[in-house]
RNA sequence: GGAGGAGUGGCCGAGUGGCUUAAGGCGGCGGUCUUGAAAACCGCUGAGGGUUCACGCCCUCCGAAGGUUCGAAUCCUUCCUCCUCCGCCA
């Protein structure tokens, strides 16, 4: 959320910052200037307005003991006054809640170092990892080696519960959480946080990392009078977790790191990636997630998309590195960095992490803040990225590893999380006929 | 799921309709005293918003939202969270 009293006083600015994004997101702070005026004279009204009431309260009970009319009469003016101050109150909140209503589905202003430009065909490589690996025969995408070793289960998962679903088996199963463990075993020793979060999260802490009220069609929901939202990235959870807090300076920067399932309804995206692993509506990723103050974030924003980095680079895995356009950008995020992993089986990069700094946007929500070293409470700046997406490195891996013969290398560094097993061949699992 | 109990400042804790402008204590900060420290004593010690050149001043906040009332931390309703016991359960 932005700043009232910043767009207030400076509202082009900001539609200026805003229209980088998109003509439509600018247009919604016209109406902000106006109402925030409005806002302030109901807001000195109702306060003298209150001052007068407690005054006037305060001379009833008295009255009342000592003169039975005089005190009827002043609780009479008491009453008019608290009806006037209930009204105005009534008109001071709908204005405020329109206010509200407004700016929390306005997306963060890009920072001025994010490029022009409107989707990804305009984002900037910034730089790679690696050489492309060399086939000398023609590589097969994932999906294909997947059923080849009958590790991976497309027919089995629509069965279960339809499209976009995926059994792993065996091996495959096991790299999975081999990869997980990896990662999580690299961040913490370079100084983040294992968390273990609940994946169901109140609609307070969707709205604070920004997934609502905008984007309620890209989430799961349970039923009930109370409904939860299944996470759609360890993000929500994490960042949430410092909600309504003022930390202490030496308490940061925090950085926090999380294994977890994801889940997304991909509303908007039928007919798109349907083969394999790339886009599912559950899938496991590890996310990194740093509070920090509000002058450090660029550097740390940096070293967050090098931890993530790091993860592929000791996995061996062919990466570049580009720098999203204004229009690209999730809503929560003032910059991103994508890091896309080469898929040789596709002939693509793909977006296997996603490295954002949004600055004070979430924690203007949210309120996570910290004493500055006058001891006043400032907002700090919340970060996340992932560390990496885990189904995606699989097929990463699958792809950039697989040999002539359709089995599966398994890089030097996962070898001890696999019980020592140093290549994926193809598993028999019991298979019936269905009919 | 059932039956009880409880939510008050950084923490503990008093407060059952109006001298509450939330007592008192602990912790923290500053000061007096001291060679230095401790102790003792004195003062200060939350958040958000508004207003002012500024010192200040004002409004709001006692788990949340409504309601009753001239007036609510206090009474009523609903909800949330925590604790105890019972049931169920991995």
């Amino acid at each position: 959320m932005l700043d009232l009293k910043a767009v207030a006083s400076d509202p082009e600015s900001f539609e200026r910052r805003l229209l980088r994004r998109s003509a439509e997101v600018a247009l919604l702070l016209k109406p902000v200037k106006d109402l925030a005026g409005r806002r302030r004279e109901l807001n000195v009204l109702l306060e003298g307005l209150k001052k007068d009431q407690s005054a006037a309260n305060a001379g009833v009970g008295q009255l009342m003991r000592t003169d039975k009319a005089a005190g009827e009469q002043a609780r009479t003016e008491a009453r008019r006054l608290g009806d006037e101050v209930k009204a105005k109150d009534e008109l001071l909140q709908a204005v405020e809640a329109e206010i509200e209503r407004l700016l929390m589905l306005v997306p963060n202003p890009p920072q001025q170092s994010v490029p022009d430009g409107k989707d990804s065909a305009d984002n900037k490589e910034i730089g790679h990892s690696g050489v492309r690996p060399r086939f000398d025969f023609q590589p097969k995408p994932h999906w294909e080696l997947g059923e080849a070793l009958g590790v991976l289960e497309w027919q089995q998962a629509a069965k279960l519960s339809g499209s976009r679903f995926t059994v792993y088996k065996g091996a495959a199963a096991r790299l999975e959480r081999a990869l997980a463990s990896f990662f999580l075993d690299v961040h913490t020793s370079r100084g983040y946080t294992e968390i273990l979060p609940p994946y169901l999260v109140t609609r307070e802490a969707m709205t604070g990392t920004g997934q609502l009220p905008k984007f309620e069609e890209d989430l799961f929901r349970t039923t009930g009078e109370h409904p939860l939202y299944l996470i759609p990235t360890a993000e929500v959870p994490l960042t949430n977790l410092h909600r309504d807090e003022v930390l202490e300076r030496s308490a940061l920067p925090i950085s926090y790191c999380s294994w977890t399932p994801c889940f997304r309804a991909e509303a908007g995206a039928a007919g798109k990636d349907t083969r394999g692993l790339i886009r599912q509506h559950q899938f496991n990723k590890v996310e990194l997630v740093k509070i920090v103050k509000p002058d450090e974030s660029d550097a740390e924003h940096e070293k967050m998309l090098d931890d993530a980095c790091e993860v592929l680079r000791r996995l061996g895995l062919h990466h570049r590195v580009v720098l999203l356009c204004a229009g690209d950008m999730g809503f929560a995020s003032a910059k991103t960095y994508d890091i896309e992993v080469w898929c040789p089986g596709q002939g693509v990069f793909r977006e296997i992490s996603s490295v954002s700094n949004c600055e004070e946007f979430q924690a203007r929500r949210i309120r996570i803040r910290y004493r500055d070293e006058k001891g006043k409470p400032r907002l700090a700046h919340t970060l996340n990225g992932s560390g990496v997406a885990v189904g995606r490195t699989v097929v990463a891996l699958f792809e950039q590893y697989q040999q002539a013969d359709g089995s599966i290398l398994v890089p030097e560094v996962l070898r001890p999380y696999m019980g020592g097993m140093e290549r994926i061949t193809r598993q028999e699992f019991p298979r019936g006929v269905e009919r």
